[in-house]
DNA sequence: CTCGTATGAAACAACTTTGTCGCAAACTAG
DNA sequence: CTAGTTTGCGACAAAGTTGTTTCATACGAG
């Protein structure tokens, strides 16, 4: 066994990365296995896409598990809940340059399975997003989902930047922290 | 001619905001024509993505050249810099709108044509914001690129948002203007 | 060394997409 | 009404993708 599963699965997201629309045959190719073995981890196009948005999803949720945001969010505290969006923050910065790809692919969004589980995340990481509102932390005068998908915007904009080299990679964390607590005006 | 090839075009853009990756035969069915009557507007799919992509760079050329950026970036005087920035906000949220599918397709990536004119635009935008950096409307210590990245992303929040029925259609420049300007924290 | 497993190469069928063509029907200008 | 144009429909070939299968080979544990 030349190459793990976990190579060939890691590998793909990188091939994917950098090209989304990437054939069976591509992926194969740049994982450096032949077709047949592909298909052989993988029976499907289908079951291929089906576990990378699962291990993205799984970074997702474990990213907000580690900032601890359903603690925070709970107890209340301003400052508490600042300090989990600071850590959320760093977490979501560093999925979004490993499933760069996941953030803006087409394919996913017909998979009822990972658009469920999305739509689950999503409400989790809202619901954090309301409790700071709540706390003093985020402005209210902002629907939550409008904040939540600002987040959104702002990793895909990390994902692009970096691709093309135009930040440096221990910038991003700032830069996003920045631009989503504090605005670009200057004052 | 019962369907002109303006509806053709604008028809086309509707059913690829919704469903990014239609084929020739999904984009002829949603236009209400044949496949054959959409081959004798456009002989290829690519002749078909091209227009579109430049109807969609065509129309972010005109948003920039509406907010009146360059003029008011020659100029260097803050007031109006500000107010070219509202301008430019106000016309690239309903651009956004208009062509959603474009700003995360990945198809015209690889049209060289459409990627040199994107970086054209892209270079006169962050000329724009670069002026703003050194009259003080923008904070200088970002790289241009992100913050023209961050501006990028803020649209696609748009585009997200919209077509969920997250925020209102009224509301969407407001917010555009709030997150960029001021950020999301509460103060 | 030997046996069992994993791999690569190649071929295959089924399907989708793209682009073209011919023809009949519908429409329109005059 | 008539002639010219446009359209829809169906068929077609070419190309690409997907998924399967077969077979020979390479590798690794014992």
């Amino acid at each position: 066994m030349a190459i793990s599963r976990e190579q060939i699965i890691s590998r793909a997201i990188c091939q994917l990365n950098a090209a989304p629309a990437s054939s069976m045959s591509e992926l194969a190719t740049a994982i450096g296995i032949s077709r047949a073995t592909l298909h052989r981890h993988f029976a499907t196009r289908e079951e291929l896409i089906l576990t990378l948005g699962h291990r993205s999803l799984a970074n997702w949720a474990r990213a907000l598990q580690t900032a601890g945001i359903a603690e925070a969010a709970e107890g209340g505290d301003p400052e508490r809940i600042g300090a989990a969006l600071h850590h959320l923050i760093e977490e979501l910065v560093a999925d979004a340059e490993d499933y760069g790809f996941a953030l803006t692919d087409h394919q996913m969004e017909r998979i009822p399975e990972l658009v469920e589980r999305v739509e689950a995340l999503s409400g989790i990481e809202e619901g954090f997003y309301a409790a700071a509102q709540r706390a003093g932390v985020l402005r209210a005068d902002m629907p939550v989902r409008w904040i939540g998908c600002a987040m959104f915007g702002l990793l895909i904009a990390v994902r692009d930047t970096l691709r093309r080299g135009d930040i440096a990679r221990n910038d991003a964390v700032r830069l996003v922290r920045e631009s989503f607590l504090a605005g670009h005006a200057q004052r």
